[in-house]
DNA sequence: TCACTGATCGTCT
DNA sequence: GACGATCAGTGAG
């Protein structure tokens, strides 16, 4: 089946997917941010393949006070703290996850939210751990772009970066216009413009009105 | 497409 | 005991 996407604009020398070094992730959050919008995240979970490109992502930022981190490091955010590139998974509202890739230096609280992915292989297995569910809506929106997954608290503080890991990073040099906007689902700094999102993607979560 | 609401449970105060 | 970086279902326009 053909899946509609956003055009993707590639290099004059594409080449394939190529695991994202930590050295080569911003430290900055909000640079990170922007660096993971066209990148792909390749999942080897219970037994199945599955590949998705980052469409949209959330900053979550030192003093910012929607942020897990803002009142320092607890049990539940301790990954936030620790060395850019890993995993921090989180449950949210008893019913869902969400993935954030953590950032800044050791000792800093800071990532990014995963927020919405365009499926780009494995997507029998996404559908099948999703039945009934929409191929749009299969990963528009962080609890369902884990369910999808199978991304859960098992793979909470795991290496984006390493070699093996159930839950990587791939960079296959595909650059993507990219907006600013308000962040989602906030009761606090609702103001922040640290939503950064694929313009035009089919795939964003969100009212369409806050990604025009 | 948008607004509203209930479900659900881990985390934190 | 209150809250929450969500989701699914429903109804209105």
């Amino acid at each position: 089946m053909i899946l509609p996407h956003v055009p993707v604009r590639k290099s004059s020398s594409p080449s394939r997917p190529k695991r994202i070094a930590r050295a080569t992730l911003p430290v900055d959050t909000i640079e990170l941010s922007r660096f993971l919008i066209g990148k792909l995240l390749v999942a080897r979970i219970g037994g199945a393949r599955s590949v998705a490109r980052i469409v949209e992502v959330e900053a979550y930022l030192t003093g910012d006070p929607a942020s897990h981190a803002f009142r320092g490091p607890t049990k539940r955010n301790k990954v936030m703290f620790g060395p850019r590139g890993h995993a921090y998974v989180y449950r949210i509202y008893g019913t869902s996850w969400c993935l954030n890739v953590t950032s800044a230096k050791p000792g800093v609280g800071e990532a990014a939210l995963v927020r919405a992915l365009e499926p780009v292989a494995g997507i029998e297995a996404m559908r099948a751990r999703r039945p009934g569910i929409a191929d749009r809506d299969l990963l528009r929106g962080p609890g369902r772009l884990c369910a999808a997954l199978g991304i859960d608290g098992s793979l909470d503080g795991i290496d984006l970066c390493a070699a093996r890991s159930p839950l990587a990073l791939f960079d296959d040099r595909a650059t993507l216009p990219i907006g600013v906007s308000t962040r989602i689902g906030l009761t606090k700094a609702v103001e922040r413009k640290l939503r950064f999102y694929a313009r035009g993607s089919k795939w964003l979560s969100g009212r369409v009105s806050l990604s025009s």
